[in-house]
DNA sequence: TAGGTGTACTAACCGAGATAGTACACCTAT
DNA sequence: ATAGGTGTACTATCTCGGTTAGTACACCTA
């Protein structure tokens, strides 16, 4: 179900976190469908059960999921919509990496065909 | 000449390579011009001269600068033309990006409307 | 000769990330 | 009531990359 490169220089808990936010932008995971445990998931992916909780517990503080103890965690009523509204800012990223492209010679042509590709094979699952 | 945050996720050996790099495309740091020595360099920026070193080694050891021992290091003959066909490699990250965005429900056309801003403002400077 | 240059090397420190282990409170099904 | 699942909290330890500190050598130039 997910997938964890140990060895990359992106924290762990970081990977889970992006992963499990793709899932509920896809719908996937729909709102109030549970997670899987922390000590079930730790057991799977073979890592410790601290870090599994570091995600949730920052997914449940930015209000994506919302957990009941003794019971488990579930995915936010308006999980999407908070993830929509925050992935805005990695306009500002694309913003960064076009002006090094740029800088590089390599032409705004190429850029919006690279992006029209994105988006004609992204309609083909949808 | 050079800014360096020192609490940045990204190593400083990293954020100083990156600079000298894009010094050398805007053509700032013409062929065979001289860099700041590791110690000048390691004074200015308040940065032990080995993570200056590390920067340098790691430029020369892919061709896009050159070190004259006795002397000091300078831009490569090509250092322009290596790093406009190593940046091409970008473009990946390009596509990651925004396929998390069309994720996001983000327009395509916002993503084409990004790009051009950058390449238009670009043009000023040319 | 003095002072600049790159280079090499070892030792130590630091912080983030990850692990290990334990413990507590809660809920549910048996 | 018991057993086993859940989230949560806490401390201690380990690891590794990045950084610093210090020293040393070979080289070039004024």
């Amino acid at each position: 179900m997910f997938l964890i490169d140990p060895l990359s220089r992106q924290p762990v808990y970081e990977q889970l976190i992006e992963q499990l936010e793709k899932l509920v932008l896809t719908g996937l995971l729909p709102a109030d469908s549970q997670l899987p445990s922390v000590r079930s998931l730790s057991m799977e992916l073979s890592i410790n059960p601290n870090t599994i909780q570091k995600a949730y517990s920052d997914l449940d503080a930015r209000g994506i999921i919302y957990s009941v103890p003794g019971i488990g965690c579930f995915v936010a009523k308006n999980a999407a919509e908070i993830l929509q509204t925050h992935m805005r800012r990695k306009l500002d990223t694309l913003r960064q990496l076009a002006e090094d492209l740029a800088l590089a010679g390599i032409p705004e042509e190429e850029l919006k065909e690279c992006i029209h590709t994105v988006y004609q094979e992204r309609g083909v699952f949808k």
